[in-house]
DNA sequence: TTTGCGGCTGTAA
DNA sequence: CTTACAGCCGCAA
């Protein structure tokens, strides 16, 4: 399997999640078709162009919080995003029972 | 060529 | 709640 295509696949299904939801990379890496490639999901999206439009910020890991340092920005930027869609972060954590996508 | 480290995870203690 | 550990695998040093 080439990493190209495997990109291709998981950028795929990251766009299929909607607005208002969020998904775990280990969720993602099995609906693209790699079951245990959780690393390669947050691999892609750590590539992701600037300007993409891809919803990176709904995306998050298998305890439902940002795989991100609590004090870095890109934290910050997540929770922001992930808040203006209306998605509640209570003590730092994403229920993911409320929000987790149901595809 | 080996090593350590990731936007990870499930299991177990 | 916390560590610990085994899988996972591309990438930079």
């Amino acid at each position: 399997m080439q990493i190209q295509a495997m990109q291709q696949a998981i950028w795929q299904v990251v766009s299929l999640i909607p607005s208002g939801k969020v998904a775990t990379y280990g969720q993602l890496a099995k609906l693209a078709g790699f079951p245990g490639q959780a690393r390669a999901v947050g691999r892609c999206l750590s590539q992701l162009p600037e300007q993409s439009q891809l919803p990176w910020h709904r995306v998050i890991n298998a305890q439902g919080r940002i795989s991100f340092p609590a004090d870095s920005a890109a934290y910050r930027e997540q929770k922001q995003r992930l808040l203006a869609e209306g998605i509640e972060i209570a003590r730092g954590r994403i229920s993911l029972r409320l929000y987790g996508w149901q595809p």
